[in-house]
RNA sequence: GAGGGUGUAGCUCAGCUGGUUAGAGCGCCAGUUUGUGGCACUGGAGGCCGUGGGUUCGGAUCCCAUCACUCUCCCCA
């Protein structure tokens, strides 16, 4: 045992390379998909400074805000007065930055801090990691990274068609093929909860019916009435939640329940004109479901929410977004709308991996192993190496001179497919001995045959 | 914030109701093969049994505390 019991901060991971390929391998297709789409990319630095994130996540949320420590005395400020205040005070005058929460927040910060020199409608997309206090679990991390992409600068639900689109194209790229796309609108909601005489409960009404799939709905219940909702509301909210059928039919249903509310119908309006764009511009998205018991969390959504959930794996959402009408109002920029789709690539990860999606030959990156036999062939390799390299062959020479086992041992281990063997014998005749891993067979060739022989297998192989 | 579970070799774990040198599988190292990996065989290294205390003639095993990890709920990606 090592001197030391080293060990990392709780919900934290390292990624060895095997698994940061298979990560690069989600972000990369994702970030395709964005790009084809017409988003941008933009990044915002790690930390915020604390008032920015502070009044936006909720008061659970904001216990989950990882706050920096100022540096130098940060002591020298506090009387001992403060000390009486409790501890949010203290926090105020020893910190004043914070790590970012989530990508939403920082971005209504970038669009009014550079409205002047951004294109409205404004596409971005942003691939960055995030970090948040909570206590880890199952699918559940204290840093990963989120992949947004938003609209802003446009009421156009043609934008929330588009990232159905892109929703259902990015888990078809991945292979994840028993999926669901959840679409609802907090307007429907609002509507809701108002015909159900609880005005103003939104908020507590949202976190209870979110859970009714999971916790079903007895469990639902009583957290309503703990909540304050009377029987009677609770009573008139069956006839809505027993709506069933097809989006369509959901629809019908639905409107004759909120007809006369204002809000209600909006909200209708937009997932149906949301619907419809989905179709004009494709063939029906089969995974698409219209569930008025889908609320999330985040509570500056305003009218359409989105969520993606893998039905094979249970780990709770793998995406989810929604339309805000008003998240760069906090930062005195009011009137922009906007609508964005995170991705969680953490748990797409999680999920592909326990379904076996990850293509296979992630393994080895380099195709070919010079195996140096003595000292004196050394040169003679580097030179080789370089023109392999050069050829476009990954290639790579054992660093030290021991026995060809070791050396053979070492590709066989990183499942690189080609080892070359270069010893005196070699350099003389001027025929390498080219040996493939896999079966086993060794041919000797010259130094062209050699790249020749290797390009014609790799692209036989790929096809 | 509330509640479970687990800490024994690098990894996964066994070790029953306390009993002498603490085990297995896998992995690692070496050899069988002085220029040939995987397979097989042979040998080897590696453990303050999470930490501290208690009960006992005797504790990996029982009791208490503590720390770490993990899972569930809350909330979220």
């Amino acid at each position: 045992m090592l001197s030391q019991k080293l060990s990392i901060p709780k919900g934290t991971r390292d990624f060895d390379p095997e698994t940061v390929t298979k990560r690069n391998y989600i972000i990369q297709s994702i970030k395709t998909i964005f790009e084809k789409y017409g988003f941008q990319p933009i990044e915002t630095p790690s930390m915020e400074n604390l008032s920015v994130l502070t009044g936006k996540y909720g008061e659970e949320g904001e216990q989950l805000i990882f706050k920096i420590l100022n540096s130098g005395d940060f002591v020298k400020e506090i009387s001992l007065s403060d000390f009486e205040l409790g501890y949010k005070k203290i926090t105020q005058s020893i910190s004043e930055k914070a790590l970012r929460y989530d990508l939403t927040v920082p971005f209504a910060r970038y669009v009014v801090m550079h409205k002047n020199q951004i294109i409205f409608p404004f596409r971005r997309y942003q691939i960055q990691p995030v970090w948040r206090a909570d206590r880890p679990q199952k699918g559940r991390y204290r840093e990963f990274y989120q992949c947004d992409a938003d609209v802003i600068g446009t009421e156009s639900l043609i934008c929330e068609a588009e990232i159905i689109w892109m929703i259902n194209e990015a888990m078809e790229q991945l292979g994840i093929k028993n999926h669901s796309i959840k679409i609802n609108n907090r307007k429907i909601l609002s509507s809701i909860v108002e015909r159900i005489g609880m005005p103003g409960k939104e908020t507590d009404f949202c976190v209870a019916i979110d859970k009714l799939e999971k916790t079903g709905i007895d469990s639902v219940i009583s957290e309503l009435k703990s909540k304050g909702f009377t029987d009677l509301a609770i009573a008139s909210l069956f006839p809505i939640l027993e709506i069933k059928g097809t989006p369509a039919e959901k629809l019908v249903a639905l409107k004759k329940q909120l007809e006369k509310s204002e809000t209600g119908s909006k909200g209708i309006l937009e997932i149906e004109t949301v619907l419809q764009y989905v179709e004009a511009g494709s063939a029906t998205i089969s995974n698409l479901e219209f569930d008025l018991t889908l609320a999330r969390g985040l509570h500056y959504y305003t009218g359409c929410i989105f969520e993606i959930k893998a039905n094979d794996i249970s780990i709770g959402s793998i995406g989810g977004g929604g339309r805000y009408d008003n998240l760069t109002g906090v930062f005195g920029e009011p009137g922009l709308s906007g609508v964005g789709i995170s991705f969680g690539i953490d748990r797409i990860f999680d999920v592909m991996q326990e379904l076996n999606l990850f293509p296979q030959q992630f393994k080895n990156f380099a195709t070919l192993l010079i195996c140096c036999m003595d000292k004196s062939s050394e040169n003679f390799c580097l030179k080789l190496l370089y023109h392999l390299r050069k050829s476009g062959i990954n290639s790579e020479m054992y660093p030290d001179i021991v026995k060809i086992k070791k050396q053979l041992e070492y590709a066989d281990r990183k499942k690189i497919p080609y080892a070359l063997i270069v010893g005196t014998d070699e350099i003389q005749s001027g025929l390498l001995t080219l040996k493939n891993m896999q079966t086993g067979v060794q041919l000797r060739l010259c130094e062209s045959e050699l790249v020749k022989k290797i390009n014609d297998e790799l692209s036989h192989q790929q096809i």
